[in-house]
DNA sequence: AACCTACTTTATAATGATTCTAAAGTAGTG
DNA sequence: CACTACTTTAGAATCATTATAAAGTAGGTT
């Protein structure tokens, strides 16, 4: 159970005001045990259910944007429907459950390392991450 | 230089009738040397300006997921904005250029064989795929 | 060839996610 | 308390994509 004035702190420190919505968004995402995959929608569902305030969803696009920013979370492009978010912001390995449209963290170890043997003249690696798609078994 | 024909047959043998408008789509995705990664719009402007038929936004897209639900087109997820495809429908990864918006085959040798280390009970694995992101130098 | 019918194309409207606008509200400072 | 920059918000705007439904066409049949 994190303190909300570790999120007070948090947000200060990155130049953003502690609002009361701030506060209600960060303990929706960092309040947990795991890390958490989520969408726009999801994240404004939970936010309607286990929150008495009432959080506009432009506040909410616009927190996940800054946190986005600031890299507090990170976006993750599974398909063009809709953007996922994640509150596990180092580089990592996802499944992509294509049954239930789960993502799932996968542990670096989980995938060997990986060896990149081409060269790319005047471009740096940004990242190297693989997305694993699984399905149910029928 | 495929041959029309080529595309006829391919499309029949699909159970697509081979219509103008998806000759001319053919001719401009796969009457090329290497693979092609685009998006709807990308392919557009190559439509308006390559051939002389008009064809229609909405038969873009039909012909599209038309070709992407028989494997003749693969979608590739990038980012939320826009939705990009591939001629290439093997499985394959890729460079994704964050300064150009370019994506890029990487040869299967390019990366290592991915050993994943982790089980899934009651899942079947549909894909693995790596995109490595880069930037140019600045 | 004329005919039939299922498949296609198309203009246009609808949808849905995301972003923008501009007005009202608030945090932090003095 | 007073001030100001930052924030929230409802609602409009945008943009990619999908749906609708009417007109057109491919490919078979008489
Ligand atoms: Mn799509
Ligand atoms: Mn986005
Ligand atoms: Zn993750
Ligand atoms: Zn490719």
């Amino acid at each position: 159970m994190e303190n909300k004035d570790t999120f007070v702190k948090k947000l200060r420190s990155s130049g953003l005001r502690p609002t009361r919505q701030r506060i209600e968004i960060c303990k929706a995402l960092y309040d947990r045990k795991k890390t958490f995959h989520f969408t726009i929608s999801d994240l404004a569902k939970i936010l309607k259910s286990k929150s008495n305030e009432k959080i506009s969803l432009a506040t909410i696009y616009n927190t996940v944007s800054a946190f986005k920013n600031r890299n507090y979370l990170k976006e993750i492009s599974i398909n063009s429907n809709k953007s996922y978010f994640d509150t596990n912001v180092s580089n990592h390995h996802h499944f992509f459950n294509e049954s239930t449209d789960e993502l799932i963290d996968l542990k670096n170890e989980d995938v060997g390392n990986i060896k990149l043997k081409k060269k790319i003249p005047g471009k740096k690696i940004k990242s190297v991450e693989v997305l694993i798609k699984i399905q149910n078994n029928n």
